[in-house]
RNA sequence: CGAGGUGUGGCUAAGUUUGGUAUAGCGCUGCGUUCGGGACGCAGAGGUCGCAGGUUCAAAUCCUGUCACCUCGACCA
C-alpha cells in the first residue's frame, strides 16, 4: 500500500470542492439522512446528539438569566399571522398551510409556524394587566417551518430545531438590555464551548428581522470565507405590542404598551461548527461539545488480557466524568481510527499489547493528530488536559482565521477586487442608505453582515455612493 | 420561480447512441485467518433499471407524460 495514500477516501479534499466537502462530512459522519421530502433531513444519533449537547448547555445559561420554558401550538390561525403588517409580508412566502382537517374543509387556514412571535404576543395580550406581570421572559424549544426553495443539510431546511425566546418588559431600555444580553449568551456559547469566534454587531435595515425595531447578530466566517449569521437576537420595541394590543397599567395607573425582545438559535449553528473546524478527514467536534470525547480503541485485542484492560481503562474514563466509548467491534484498528476521526471525536486512546506490558496508552488528539504516550494510570488526567487545550487550540486557530480574513476596503475598486478574489470579509464605510447596500449586492453579491458594536473609521466617505458615512459595515458573501 | 444536469441492489457507477439472459467495485451476512493507519480467503443475500402510459415478438435502452433529487441564479435564518 502506498504511503501517501489518503487515510479517509470518502471526503473530497475541501480546497477542490467545498460544498461536496460539506456534504460528504455530514453524510459520512452520519450526522443526518435525507428524508423523502425535500428539504427535511432526518438527525442520527451523531447528529443529533450534538443537538442535544447544545440545548443542555444553553438552556442552563438561558435559566441562569431567568428564562422560563413554555410550548406553543405548532399551528397559527391565518388572522392572527396578519397583525403585524411587516411580519406578514416578510414570512408570508415561506409558510405552510394546513387547509383540512380530516375530511373537512377549514373554515380558516392554518399556518405551520415559521417562528411563534404572534403566538406570543397573543398570549401576553391576554395574560399582562399590570406592571407586576412583568417582565415576561419566556423560550420554547420547538421545531418551525419555512417552505424554502434551495436547502441543504443543517444550514437551509424546510423543517428545523431552535429554540425562539419572546419576552414583555415595562420599558424600552430593559428590552433593549435583554436584547443584547441574549446576543452576549450566545456569544459566550459559542466562544467558550463551541470554540467559535464571532463578529457581533447590529443588522442594516434591509437584514433585518420582519417587524423587528432593531436586529443584533453574530457572524461567523466559515473555512471558505463565507459568513454564517449565528444567532439573531431581535428589539421589537412596542411595534407588535401595538398590533396585538398588549398593554399594562403602570404605577402611576397609565396605560402603556410593553417592549418586546425576541431572539433565536437554531440546528444551523452545527453547519458553523461543521465549517469552522472540520478538516479533509471529516468532522472535528470542540471537546466541550462533543457527544463522545474519546475513543478507545484496543489494538491486537484477540490477544490475552488486551481487551479486558482497554475495558478497564475505559471504565476509568467514565469514572472520571469523561465521555468515553470503547470500540470493541471486530474491525481492523485502522478502520476505527479513520471513523473516530471522521466522526470528529476528539480523541482516542490506542492501547495495544506493547503499551499494556509498558503500563502505558497512547492518547491522539483529533484535530492535530499528535501523540501522546502517557502511564494507564494517568490516563483520565492527562486526557483531560489534552481535551482542553485541543479546545482552546481550535479557538485560536478559528480567531486567527477569522481575522487573517478581514480586510479593510476605502475605494470601491479595491472593495470589489477584495470580494472577488479573497474569501472572507471586508469592512468599509456605508452611508446608510439602502440603494447602496442594493448596488454592492447586485456588483459583488456580498450583503452587509452587521455594523459592528467596535467601529473604526476606515474613511469619511460611503465605499458605494461616496457620501459622508454613517458607519463601518462589516461585507461578506453569506449562506 | 428561471437555466442546466441526474435518476440502474445500501453506496458509486458501466450498460442507453445501434432494443435481445441485469453487470462491476465498495458495503452487507456466515465461517476462518488477521489486528500500531480503512486486512485477507471461501461461501452467500440483495435490483418491478424513479413513476405512468405507448411502440415492439422483445424496452434499462425508442416515444409521450410525470415525479424526485443535484448544481448555478433569484428569495430567505
Amino acid at each position: 500500500m502506498a504511503k501517501d495514500k489518503k487515510l479517509v477516501e470518502q471526503v473530497t479534499p475541501m480546497n477542490e470542492d467545498f460544498a461536496k466537502w460539506y456534504t460528504d462530512v455530514v453524510k459520512n459522519a452520519e450526522l443526518i439522512e435525507y428524508s423523502g421530502i425535500k428539504g427535511c433531513m432526518i438527525l442520527r444519533p451523531n447528529g443529533y446528539a450534538i443537538w442535544e449537547n447544545i440545548q443542555k448547555e444553553l438552556d442552563r445559561r438561558f435559566k441562569e438569566t431567568g428564562v422560563e420554558n413554555v410550548y406553543m401550538p405548532m399551528f397559527i390561525p391565518e388572522s392572527l399571522l396578519q397583525r403585524e403588517k411587516d411580519h406578514v409580508e416578510g414570512f408570508a412566502p415561506e409558510v405552510a398551510w394546513v387547509t383540512q382537517g380530516g375530511n373537512e374543509e377549514l373554515a380558516e387556514r392554518l399556518c405551520v409556524r415559521p417562528t411563534s412571535e404572534t403566538l406570543f404576543c397573543d398570549l401576553y395580550s391576554n395574560i399582562v394587566q399590570s406592571y407586576r406581570d412583568l417582565p415576561k421572559v419566556y423560550n420554547q424549544w420547538c421545531s418551525v417551518v419555512r417552505w424554502e426553495k434551495t436547502t441543504r443539510p443543517f444550514l437551509r431546511t424546510a423543517e428545523f430545531l431552535w429554540q425562539e425566546g419572546h419576552t414583555a418588559h415595562a420599558t424600552a431600555e430593559e428590552a433593549e438590555e435583554r436584547t443584547i444580553q441574549m446576543l452576549n449568551v450566545y456569544a459566550d456559547f459559542c466562544n467558550e464551548v463551541l470554540a467559535i469566534p464571532l463578529l457581533k454587531g447590529k443588522k442594516t435595515d434591509k437584514e433585518k428581522f420582519a417587524g423587528a425595531h432593531a436586529t443584533y447578530t453574530i457572524e461567523a466566517m466559515m473555512h471558505d470565507g463565507k459568513a454564517l449569521q449565528s444567532g439573531t437576537s431581535h428589539n421589537f420595541g412596542d411595534g407588535f405590542a401595538k398590533a396585538f394590543g398588549i398593554q399594562y397599567l403602570d404605577k402611576n395607573n397609565k396605560l402603556s404598551y410593553v417592549h418586546q425582545t425576541s431572539w433565536g438559535m437554531s440546528t444551523r449553528i452545527i453547519g458553523a461548527i461543521i465549517m469552522v473546524h472540520g478538516d479533509d478527514s471529516g468532522l472535528v467536534l470542540p471537546p466541550r461539545i462533543a457527544p463522545t470525547q474519546v475513543m478507545v480503541i484496543p489494538i491486537a485485542m484477540q490477544k490475552e488480557g488486551v481487551l479486558d484492560k482497554a475495558k478497564e481503562l475505559y471504565d476509568s474514563l467514565c469514572g472520571a466524568g469523561l465521555r468515553a466509548k470503547l470500540d470493541a467491534s471486530d474491525k481492523s484498528p485502522g478502520w476505527k481510527f479513520s471513523e473516530q476521526e471522521i466522526r470528529g471525536i476528539p480523541a482516542r486512546i490506542e492501547i495495544g499489547p506493547k503499551d499494556i506490558e509498558a503500563g502505558q496508552c497512547v492518547i491522539v488528539r483529533r484535530d492535530t493528530r499528535e501523540k501522546t504516550v502517557v502511564p494507564i494510570s494517568e490516563a483520565a488526567e492527562r486526557l483531560k488536559e489534552i481535551l482542553e487545550n485541543e479546545q482552546q487550540d481550535m479557538y485560536d486557530r478559528a480567531y486567527e482565521h477569522l481575522h487573517s480574513n478581514l480586510y479593510a476596503a476605502d475605494d470601491y475598486e479595491s472593495f470589489k477586487d477584495i470580494i472577488a478574489n479573497k474569501p472572507g470579509f471586508v469592512k468599509a464605510m456605508w452611508c446608510g442608505d439602502e440603494a447602496c447596500e442594493l448596488k454592492i449586492k447586485e456588483d459583488t453579491t456580498a450583503t452587509s453582515r452587521c455594523i459592528p458594536f467596535e467601529q473604526e473609521k476606515i474613511s469619511d466617505r460611503c465605499i458605494c455612493c461616496n457620501k459622508p458615512a454613517k458607519a463601518m459595515v462589516y461585507w461578506g458573501k453569506a449562506y
